[in-house]
DNA sequence: TTATTTAAGTTAACAGCGTTAACTTAACAC
DNA sequence: GTGTTAAGTTAACGCTGTTAACTTAAATAA
């Protein structure tokens, strides 16, 4: 029985089927049969709008990508009349932020390591929170906030994003993974954390 | 027919053949049956020796944390006519460098969120890397060599190695999980980002 | 209008999974 | 020799992702 739906719709339907379910009881957990059970189909009517379970994840992943860089535009907008650095710190609470906020997003943009999801860090540059972060750190060191140059490195950009992203994504991983570890006060480690990062780039 | 091995032999023969499985295949892609298979059992011969698979992989955890801390200790010990900060340092590279000799082990430890992980970084306080690495930290606090006083924390040590930590962890993970991503030259930014983290503790 | 093609969706099935229950068999104690 | 216990087996349950074959309704062509 044929339905009076368009293609793009039914696509729809399952996606945000899946996102619920997803984000509610995890990836491994959520079955192809329980999203079709959740819009009324068959299991395998999903294998006509979607390659693999794999793929409706990876949906999720771009809309994860986009949420991620609204976040981080918001902060790099709200800061305009600021310097460089405060928009930096800024920048790095909204990425934290983020992944208190939606930890399923995180944890599939981030920590679910899939074959595409490298080239879509990588090569995506419209919508890219990596490249907006970029943009403030070439900012910096073009006025000599940051002092790189003791390292005598090629492109010192790269290892100072790499260095403030790599920092940001520990702290947000594990803060996701183990709530009940002994953190402190969360907020002020956030802040020390990010002082910390801040302050030892620009030595 | 009952073999002659001890049960416990049987049980190190269980966890040898999961540990090589594991740590080429994946968790998730090895099923009890390879196991069984592997050591020339039935499947449901391994439940005598273990309640389920999360079971074997929890004796893998702890594996992979006495190889870490093995490492870590290595790094202290021979570092023990070096200033505290030298030592830090060296505890830094040896737990980024551990993760990337052990790819696998380290993500059982740190990405693959149990619910008994946590208890075991927690409280388990033999052979524990982190109350090793937090050592340092406070040795180098009372030395007065990081400036924590600014803050005002409560216990400042908690915040230091929460950070550095952090720091390791998420520049470790990365560097794991996408390989292919642009991180410039990897010793020099492994360098690099010890470097930053320790300067911004210090001012 | 009728016939044919095409797309959408179904059912049945495959091969695999973790795990349990029921059964067999070998080793040991008395 | 008998009874007991532990070790291991086979069969099975209820899942999983996915494929192939089939149905049915809509769109198109004659």
């Amino acid at each position: 029985m044929r339905r009076k739906k368009e293609s793009s719709e039914i696509k729809k339907e399952i996606i945000n089927a899946a996102r619920h379910l997803f984000l509610e009881e995890g990836y491994q957990n959520v079955s192809m049969r329980k999203i079709a059970n959740k819009i009324g189909y068959s299991p395998t009517a999903i294998y006509i709008y979607f390659k693999n379970k794999e793929e409706i994840l990876l949906n999720l992943l771009e809309e994860g990508y986009n949420l991620f860089y609204d976040d981080l535009k918001l902060a790099y907008d709200s800061s305009l009349n600021n310097s460089y650095e405060v928009r930096l710190f800024k920048m790095c609470e909204a990425y934290i932020h983020f992944g208190l906020k939606q930890p399923d997003y995180y944890n599939i943009i981030f920590t679910m390591n899939m074959e595409m999801n490298t080239l879509l860090i990588t090569h995506s540059n419209r919508y890219n929170g990596f490249l907006l972060l970029n943009e403030v750190v070439k900012d910096l060191i073009q006025e000599n906030a940051f002092v790189v140059n003791n390292y005598e490195l090629e492109q010192p950009d790269i290892y100072v994003s790499n260095t403030i992203w790599a920092s940001l994504h520990g702290l947000t991983s594990l803060l996701i993974a183990f709530p009940q570890f002994n953190w402190g006060e969360q907020d002020r480690l956030i802040q020390f954390h990010i002082q910390t990062i801040i302050q030892g780039l620009k030595i």
